[in-house]
RNA sequence: GGGCGGAUAGCUCAGCUGGGAGAGCAUCGGCCUUACAAGCCGGGGGUCGCAGGUUCAAGCCCUGUUCCGCCCACCA
């Protein structure tokens, strides 16, 4: 039954085996006929493109760590799984491979292209899905969903035909964010606004009646060759005699109205401003109102067109310094101030975003958000943390039309067909032959947003829109773990289009983590180079150390920056957890299935009732989302109370007479403390945990599968509790003393020990030896107060003495000095404690068990105090 | 321009509804005690950013302030 197990903890080993047996056994699995309470979680699908980073570490380890519970607690789970095609970000890197080898997806046709595409994710789709794999992700992988799948196409176009037919879906000519490297539109979500250094230029434009001129004040001036108008405020004095007259726009022929318009600040630049509705969104709307004609001078690469005049063909930044010089050649540059300001760049490709008008199909959700913020609002949908709450209704109730065509070709292709013939245009389910007319039909070319297909991820991926037993049983999910970077761009469009569809929450919780940032606080980023890679982590220190680094740091509400000095602590925490499983092994010959009450020693019942509020305290951290704490206290009891404490103590026991009761109880309750430990910890580390598991004797099945440990009332014990307490005192006592006056366990002591009363002489007595061996002294010898010993240490301790007798071992200035210290330090104590006391308004107002609490204090310090003076006056005496 | 978060030991951070300042690492001292030197035992170290206020009582609540960080935003 004895097992030796290696002196050190080797991860490389045991991980992949584990997980083989894992996925082999079928215990990832789900099943929707189960009479079990369901507990479901989607996974945030990762880009296909995607290679796994640390955000992904933490985001999936917190899942496991929440779906392993569960399991573990009798829940039917399903962590359904599955990969998002990732639009624009897969179409750029198979563009990427296209260049390599000197060609463009133009060249190649749309087909190629997309079966280019899925050639790619065949080949290297799955690499971030070995790599979830790897950090022991426990999902149903039977059940993996891809974005572009059939199935879930479907519910694509059913949501998108249906959004249409309610009127949610419309097409228009408006202004969009367009990036001109990836020739597609952007949502407003998809632009980053970054600061760049930029000047204002201040622009004269005559007017045409030779009265003067109006001078504008622009960042862009190569715009100018797209102004319709001039804008002033219409209650600005200085400009009023100006309105509905006319200038001349400088390096063209174009002659523009000047109008009044609310949105123009008088205070801002010289309070006159130039309109270019094809190209700022701001004059788009003034356009609108103004019923100005539109005038494109970019086109959209980003190059000036043909109605740029001398200019067409140049490069939006080239004709920027044209354009400026030219102005000021002719003498219509005024002056030119430098100018910080924000402006768009694509959160793809960081290119500076180019407003444009065009023609784009856009999602009417602001019917969508009004239930999206209700069902957060009346709690149904809770946000964990609530300080995220804020910033989503913020953005909920200021939600504009969300523009969803893309001019990519990797995607959903929009079911939209145009007839040439009649002008007529179908949305439908199924791909129409022919017009009513008769004319030929022509298919939309652009795809859909990426964020559209994952909006529908959590009930997509459960087979909607048929009524499958997976949606029935496990649809709303349970809860969804992600990062706030995407909370407006996924969580906010999944309740959206969860409740529009399925007129219900998707899911109950949503639990928002931190970012981990390195450790110099910075985001982490290729650029930076500050990048630690998780894979090479979890070779350096294994993959527990790394979930339980991640599970430790996860203080809600704060990053995570990641520290390898953390990491190779917790790595010594995984070995010491380890060489404790070892140590049991060792130790288990004859051990009972069951042991009397009565067998067990107050160690034993000491460290069970330890054990129970452990488990309470994990369940509770757990359920309220506080993994950090989870983490701490299970490290805190493992390490600091089962294996310095318990394990020593019990050692006496353990080594005892075979057939012994002691030992017996003993070699039971190593055992089952060593269980029940591993099953709270499993959850954050499976893998050692399941790799002993294997190899205790009794130990059935998976421990993944184990029931995870209720706390028992019948285990809280707090009478051993407080009698441990003073056994500890005392040993921290004698060890202090040890500490103090450097004397290696080898030098032998003996101890004499007075106590306040019969029961504690007898409590003493009966643990003598475990003072012994854990304290190193030869004798201890407990009674009621008498003659104190000569040239003796001493201490106080839980309402005991204790006493060294240290002839000729101590300097006994040294010894004076220890206890005016320690005098000092309760003394100081004891005043703070008589100061509240002395307080009438304390007495009076403060609860009745506050001011029990602080006189009990009171009582010990001042016994404590009391005693440390008469011993260091006899000490004083002695020199 | 609006909003949010942080500032606690040398470092990284806990401290939940106000009631005796904690952990890990680092540091200092002692130990190869037959599970573990990736270990064991002990020690030192904090006016809880600053200034006010509420309270019997403030790291925690309120007001102001400084310094970091983040998010949102169509002032050219």
């Amino acid at each position: 039954m004895t097992m030796e197990l290696p002196k050190g903890y080797e991860p490389e080993d045991v991980e992949q085996r584990i997980y083989k047996l894992w996925e082999e056994s079928g215990s990832f699995k789900a099943d929707p006929a189960s009479d079990a309470p369901p507990y479901a979680i989607v996974i945030p699908p990762p880009n296909v493109t995607g290679a796994l980073h640390m955000g992904h570490a933490l985001n999936n380890t917190i899942q496991d760590i929440l779906i392993r519970y569960k399991r573990m607690d009798g829940f039917n789970t399903l962590w359904q799984p599955g990969t998002d095609h990732a639009g624009i970000a897969t179409q750029n890197v198979v563009e990427r491979q296209l260049a390599q080898e000197n060609t463009d997806r133009h060249r190649i046709g749309r087909e190629k292209f997309i079966e280019r595409v899925w050639e790619w994710r065949k080949e290297y789709g799955g690499k971030i899905i070995n790599q979830l794999k790897r950090l022991g992700c426990s999902c149903d992988w039977g059940r993996e969903r891809f974005t572009m799948d059939q199935g879930l196409s479907k519910a694509v176009r059913e949501v998108f035909v249906s959004l249409y037919e309610q009127g949610l879906v419309y097409r228009d000519d408006y202004i969009t964010n367009w990036c001109p490297r990836c020739h597609t539109a952007l949502a407003d979500l998809e632009v980053e606004h970054r600061d760049v250094a930029g000047a204002l230029h201040y622009v004269r434009y005559p007017l045409t009646d030779g009265s003067g001129s109006l001078t504008v004040a622009t960042t862009r001036p190569e715009t100018m060759l797209g102004d319709t108008a001039v804008a002033v405020n219409p209650e600005d004095e200085r400009f009023k005699k100006f309105i509905g007259k006319e200038v001349r726009l400088p390096l063209t022929d174009r002659i523009l109205p000047i109008i009044a318009d609310e949105h123009v600040d008088p205070s801002f630049g010289t309070g006159a401003l130039k309109i270019t509705p094809a190209h700022d969104p701001n004059d788009f709307e003034i356009g609108l109102r103004h019923k100005l004609p539109s005038v494109k001078a970019f086109d959209q690469s980003g190059r000036m067109n043909e109605n740029a005049g001398a200019y067409q063909g140049l490069d939006r930044f080239e004709a920027r310094k044209r354009v400026i010089a030219d102005l000021e050649a002719q003498g219509f540059l005024e002056k030119v101030e430098p100018y910080s300001h924000a402006v768009g760049h694509c959160y793809r490709c960081s290119t500076m975003i180019e407003p444009l008008q065009s023609l784009q199909w856009f999602v009417d959700v602001k019917p969508l958000a009004q239930k999206a913020i209700q069902a957060v609002r009346t709690g149904k949908t809770r946000i964990i943390p609530p300080t995220w709450e804020k910033v989503y209704y913020e953005w909920m109730e200021n939600i504009r039309p969300w523009c969803v065509s893309r001019q990519i070709w990797w995607g959903h292709r929009i079911p939209a067909w145009y007839c040439d013939s009649c002008g007529k245009v179908i949305v439908s389910r199924e791909d129409p032959e022919k017009c009513d007319c008769g004319g030929e039909l022509r298919q939309e070319t652009d795809v859909l947003d990426t964020w559209f297909s994952s909006g529908l991820w959590p009930f997509s991926t459960l087979g909607w829109p048929e009524e499958t037993d997976f949606l029935k049983t496990f649809y709303p999910t349970s809860c969804l773990v992600t990062g706030f970077d995407i909370l407006f761009f996924w969580v906010a469009r999944m309740m959206m289009l969860g409740l529009w569809f399925r007129d219900e929450i998707p899911f109950s919780d949503v639990y928002i983590h931190a970012l981990v940032r390195a450790e110099d606080g910075r985001k982490m980023s290729k650029s930076l180079g500050n990048v630690i890679d998780p894979l090479e982590v979890m070779d350096q220190y294994g993959t527990d150390a790394f979930r339980f680094t991640l599970a430790a740091f996860a203080a809600q509400g704060r990053d995570v920056k990641l520290s390898m000095k953390r990491i190779e602590g917790y790595r010594n925490f995984i070995n010491k957890i380890w060489n404790s499983a070892r140590f049991v092994l060792m130790n288990l010959e004859g051990v009972p299935e069951e042991v009397p009450e009565e067998y067990l020693s107050l160690a034993d019942k000491w460290i069970l009732s330890r054990l129970n509020s452990t488990a309470a305290q994990a369940r509770e951290t757990l359920d309220g989302y506080n993994f950090d704490r989870t983490a701490s206290a299970l490290y805190q009891f493992m390490w600091h109370e089962f294996c310095d404490w318990y394990i020593e103590l019990a050692k006496p026991a353990l080594y005892g007479k075979k057939g012994d009761k002691a030992q017996a109880a003993a070699r039971w309750t190593v055992l089952t403390a060593l269980k029940d430990s591993l099953k709270l910890l499993h959850p954050i580390i499976p893998f050692v945990t399941e790799e002993i598991w294997s190899r205790l004797p009794g130990a059935e099945g998976q421990i993944m599968m184990a029931d995870y440990p209720k706390p028992d009332p019948v285990r809280e014990d707090r009478e051993s509790e407080q009698a441990m307490d003073l056994i500890q005192s005392v040993i921290v006592g004698i060890r202090n003393i040890r500490g103090e006056f450097n004397l290696p366990p080898t030098k032998p002591v003996k101890t004499i020990i007075f106590c306040p009363d019969r029961p504690t002489v007898g409590l003493l007595e009966a643990n003598q030896s475990a003072i012994q061996d854990l304290a190193w002294v030869e004798e201890v010898k407990a009674s009621l107060p008498g003659d104190k010993p000569k040239s003796a240490a001493a201490a106080v301790a839980g309402g005991v003495e204790i006493f060294i007798p240290l002839a000729g071992l101590i300097d006994l200035d040294q010894e004076a000095a220890r206890l005016a210290k320690e005098l000092d330090k309760v003394s100081g104590e004891l005043a703070k404690v008589e100061k509240k006391l002395g307080n009438a308004g304390f007495l009076g107002k403060a609860p009745e068990d506050v001011v029990a609490k602080v006189k009990g204090q009171r009582q010990e310090l001042s016994l404590k105090k009391e005693k440390l003076e008469s011993n260091l006056t006899r000490v004083r005496e002695m020199v």
